[in-house]
DNA sequence: ACAATATAGTTTAGGCTTCAAACATCAGCC
DNA sequence: GGCTGATGTTTGAAGCCTAAACTATATTGT
């Protein structure tokens, strides 16, 4: 897995377009093959927890993610906090938080001293519910990636870190431009 | 990183409840912050491909994604297949297609031979379009993979396809029920 | 105190996604 | 021909998601 293309060495009529058009555009189909079967992978986990979510437990994903955040803050989490550590917007977050409060899985409370802000909480309920949810969510997890040994989970979890470290940093700094004058 | 459980192994009194509930529960906790990360991973990737797919093309994922099934099929794909290969739903497609069909980039036809179904191809400007995109899109994946040198990327994509075939395995066979009686 | 600005949330418009039900057509059979 | 069951697609309801516009409240500068 190095180079894609397809190995014709030898037919050199149409070989010189070929090369010009590799030469202009370097090749990066290591890293889209990487990123096509890492996307394919997290879709395949993500869709199955999903429906288990669904079927065990008849919630979703973004409402299990919601209560995970508001289980490890006993005290309750501001809406524009929940929005910034579930790294959604706070449209998405007014919308989930409403579903959620119907189901009874928690409450919304506006703090004495500023008015603007909702605060929200598991209840009860909630916490116990949470509870179920969580420890058969683990389970499922454990059972999709029993096939990795235990050396094989501690080297994608490094590996998966460095790559987490080289998308943020492409993303923090804005990519090299016209360092000279490539125009 | 092996078990998570922090080091309390002298607290006596209430160390029996916690005994018990670990040996009921075995310890999954490594490989929910696999998950957790590959997650992360995978939705920060993506969320960056999105963000520039918009700003460069004002055009979104799956549109770019159906696009590119489309480029690999020159005779055009049955909605069904489209379906299929995409991974995604009939009904799905049906709104993907009548989007990309107002933009100019696709084309519906009727088979003569089965009225039921709808062929879609790229028009001539939906695949030149479609190749400005892709280089540019593949160019961005490798920016964002840059910080991974040549044999991580390797490593990393032959370790995500154990993890791929672990999970398949284990949603392929439903999990051991009686492993005797069930003939 | 008061105007300007900043912050916390909600709303709106639009797109993606699924599931279930409806619809259209086809293929086989009598 | 006309049933019947399978196949290909669309529709409708509901939820998730975002960006942008908006409301209400708080803070700051003067």
């Amino acid at each position: 897995m190095s180079t894609q293309s397809p190995d014709q060495p030898q037919a050199a009529a149409l070989a010189d377009d070929v090369t010009a058009i590799v030469e202009a555009h370097p090749d990066h189909s290591d890293e889209l093959r990487l990123w096509l079967r890492l996307l394919a992978v997290s879709n395949l986990i993500e869709a199955e927890i999903r429906r288990r979510l669904r079927e065990r437990f008849a919630t979703t994903l973004p409402r299990f993610d919601l209560m995970a955040q508001l289980e490890r803050a006993p005290d309750g989490i501001l809406l524009g906090e929940l929005s910034r550590r579930m790294m959604v917007s706070n449209g998405n977050v007014t919308g989930l938080v409403e579903r959620l409060a119907l189901e009874g899985h928690i409450v919304r409370e506006t703090p004495e001293t500023d008015r603007r802000a909702t605060r929200v909480r598991l209840t009860a309920e909630g916490r116990s519910a949470f509870a179920a949810m969580a420890e058969e969510h683990s389970g499922w997890v454990a059972e999709l990636l029993a096939g990795l040994g235990e050396s094989d989970v501690a080297d994608l979890y490094r590996r998966l870190g460095d790559l987490k470290a080289s998308v943020t940093s492409a993303t923090a700094a804005p990519p090299p431009q016209k360092p000279t004058g490539d125009a």
